[in-house]
DNA sequence: ACCTGAACACCGTTCAAGT
DNA sequence: ACCTGAACACCGTTCAAGT
């Protein structure tokens, strides 16, 4: 019957699922426990470390080691994975973006990033600002991409359903075509640019020496 | 005597660079401005909006012309805008992706990326894409580097001041030596990366057309 | 039109005291 | 070792009533 530290963050992550990070507060999440409040302080110090250990879960898997021979792909599974496993979570990017801003350094994607750059040629400190670099876009982009979604699903229930197929996309329309596009699509492009940019610096390196 | 809705704004300003987001509160800026709290709520409906306004007054120039002829010059030069005007307000690059993480779509800096990228002639949607992934960058790593920034000017406060010379860099050290390096540097790197993958791509669709 | 007074419904965190 | 009870010091927001 005795609350062990996991049983508090799976509660925690079973109310970041259900309703959100806005309403993951230390008093509901004793509640759903059936504890009071301050029993969570014996288990977590405070709720900036009980998001970080959230954090940690949701990454969990991502620093797993890649199919790929070739970096280029490598590097795009990696990505492929950490945006995945951020979705996998509602509001998981908003909660590891803002629990990683403060440490970006001991960090398992990045350190996975920096692998496959050190695998692509890149001189290490080179691979560590692509690092740094690749883990900016892709939370960003997924920060936007789940904010986003989140917002729209809220609007298809507040909206009359008025018929079923328009409702997909192509409603705030205008005339930027892309912009509600497949984010996945958006999310490879920008992929894709920057491989190419650590291409480009390969062949410029390569060149030099 | 009477408060004025840029009365408001400049006192969250005020509050904001002296004491950061977290002290901003309705009820602080209420007192700093001789006022109730429900006072402010007569100029804004809530403190989103507040913060919002707040976040485009830091972006007031960045869309400003570029001087440059060469696109490539022309979006370093508004990525460096951009990066310092997020710099001149303590937790401004916090204060701005949280706000615009929802709005990204209407948003003046992304505006003049997608204009610099129709320059170098990229097809419009591409223009928009690499404006998104320039955005999530410029974004990423300036939060990253102002709350690096403040954790170290608070820890230069608390620390034994040992020597004054040892204080500036390589504290944390390890051996990853451009970690701690110049914020600039890894700004530029990344930028630079980002040009040289839309330049690829440049090059690719004039190769396929 | 603009603001006060006062409340409502919450927060995170601490800590003596209990078991 | 683990938790309760109860408090402390706050929040954002609303709204009748005042001027």
């Amino acid at each position: 019957m005795q609350l062990r530290r996991g049983d508090v963050l799976d509660g925690a992550m079973a109310i970041l699922d259900e309703y959100g990070l806005a309403d993951l507060t230390m008093r509901r999440l004793a509640t759903s426990l059936g504890v009071q409040p301050g029993a969570l302080y014996w288990h977590f110090p405070n709720k900036q470390t009980l998001l970080g250990a959230m954090a940690d879960r949701i990454l969990e898997r991502v620093d797993a080691p890649v199919s790929s021979e070739q970096w280029d792909d490598g590097i795009a599974e990696l990505a492929h994975r950490l945006r995945k496993a951020l979705l996998a979570h509602r509001d998981g990017a908003e909660l590891v973006a803002a629990t990683y801003a403060s440490r970006m350094t001991s960090n398992l994607a990045r350190e996975s990033f920096v692998g496959a750059g050190v695998r692509a040629g890149l001189p290490r400190p080179y691979a560590e600002l692509a690092a740094y670099t690749l883990l900016y876009f892709v939370l960003g982009h997924t920060v936007d991409e789940q904010s986003r979604a989140q917002l729209e699903a809220l609007g298809a229930l507040t909206r009359t359903p008025a018929s079923p197929d328009t409702e997909t996309a192509a409603d705030l329309g205008s005339d930027d075509d892309f912009l509600d596009g497949d984010p996945q699509v958006r999310f490879d492009f920008g992929l894709a640019l920057f491989i190419d940019g650590v291409r480009a610096r390969l062949a410029t390196d390569s060149r030099t020496r």
